[in-house]
DNA sequence: CGGCGTTCCTGACGGAGCGTCAGCTAGGTG
DNA sequence: CACCTAGCTGACGCTCCGTCAGGAACGCCG
């Protein structure tokens, strides 16, 4: 509508090609760089939504109950974020620093023998616990990802992706000492594995409703990765 | 608003504790019976919601959008469905229907030996071809009941609920034999199990993505259901 | 074939959220 | 104290939702 003035300031385009990492997640709405104030606000609005994240359904999150909520206006909200998704999707930021570290429960320990069936378990109970500490936000990232939102399905990627890289790792270890079959696809066990993991993780009040209890869950799952891993099975008295 | 007269006929309570099973699906929103006209118009609507299921994202399917390729107007279609969830929900359904007879995969042929082998590999099959047949409306199922939906989520249960039933009882059939610890839970195992079938198949193009092909993750889950099930390893051959 | 009752359809409307401005407020600085 | 600018918001236009009153089409009967 208005022509855009913009007297002395840079050009807008030069201030999108410097600001790489730093300012690009912090840059209001309308390029300017927030100070202290800005930040907090900015920082309410985060908290807010990550509260209302875990009464409310994703789908009913509205950007005017959380401003409200923040105690400023929907007007400021879009200031620093585009819409809610975004919001949300600077908390799954954080989760995913974190979702890194699964990847270890994998590739650190052996899988050899007795040290195999440790490993297992330690993989099932700490993906369980993961999803369960970050049930709210991981809801988000796996229902926006369904619906087609690229930036949750790239998230969701990147998530996921160390563990599943560290598990075609240990099965073609196994594989190629012939403790595996020649013809299978170490891939396609990681990708099955993960898929098991994250779809009981993000039903297990469905398996609770049921009368199913959370440790036979963890326990059938770490039977499962043990044997599809190392080939073999696992030990009797488990 | 305007206050309710309604002369002579039937208490719309009445009505509602009558037509329990043939007309509940068919009634129209004001308590009409639909008549030779109104259920053409009706399957239309129900017509052009699939087709535009199969393109459009689910989020984005607008209840203007469907009357308008059903050649007539938003009003219309709220005379036989209150919202776009009602008119899916319809066509799932019948999906529905057919999902019953997943569990057959598994109650029917034995397990014992290369039997079971045939009945793994025609369990992970006939569940991604089943899904893969109704992609578009199970893709709905999923995000739907996710989002807490209870419709859905009631469908969603009664669609894998008789699959997780036959899977309990091969599995404790197994485990009085003593093939399998007496202390695993066949349930836990069903759960998990289906889980597996589950979101593979939904993620299955996320898999070719990847390079995995189809038959390497069918024969993969093939594997896991064969082992997890009779508790032995899949014949040496596969 | 004309009148009548019922089924069927739709234009038009109020309401809820969204996302965007122009313009106001207030904290900081010289 | 005056000024500047980061920060905030009231108010608006838009889109889509779901509803209702009333018109159109159909079928039946005399």
């Amino acid at each position: 509508m208005a022509d855009r003035v913009e007297p002395g300031g840079p050009d807008e385009n030069e201030v999108l090609a410097d600001d790489e990492l730093t300012d690009a997640e912090l840059r209001a709405a309308d390029g300017r760089v927030p100070g202290r104030r800005g930040r907090a606000t900015r920082q309410r609005l985060l908290a807010c939504t990550a509260d209302m994240l875990g009464t409310t359904s994703f789908r009913e999150l509205r950007v005017v109950d959380i401003a409200r909520e923040a105690g400023t206006s929907p007007a400021t909200f879009y200031q620093y974020f585009p819409d809610v998704e975004a919001a949300i999707l600077v908390l799954a930021e954080e989760v995913a620093q974190e979702a890194a570290g699964l990847a270890d429960l994998v590739r650190g320990p052996s899988w050899k023998g007795r040290q195999g069936w440790a490993a297992s378990t330690a993989v099932a109970d700490g993906f369980m616990d993961f999803w369960e500490r970050h049930r709210a936000v991981m809801r988000v990232v796996e229902l926006a990802a369904g619906e087609g939102d690229q930036r949750f399905h790239r998230l969701r990627t990147r998530m996921l992706n160390p563990l599943a890289t560290a598990f075609t790792e240990v099965v073609d270890g196994f594989r190629k000492e012939g403790r595996q079959p020649a013809d299978l696809d170490p891939m396609a066990v990681a990708g099955v594995l993960v898929s098991m993991l994250a779809h009981v993780a993000a039903h297990r009040y469905g398996f609770e409703f049921w009368g199913i209890r959370s440790e036979d869950t963890t326990r059938t799952m770490a039977r499962i990765i043990f044997t599809t891993v190392t080939g073999q099975k696992p030990p009797a008295d488990v």
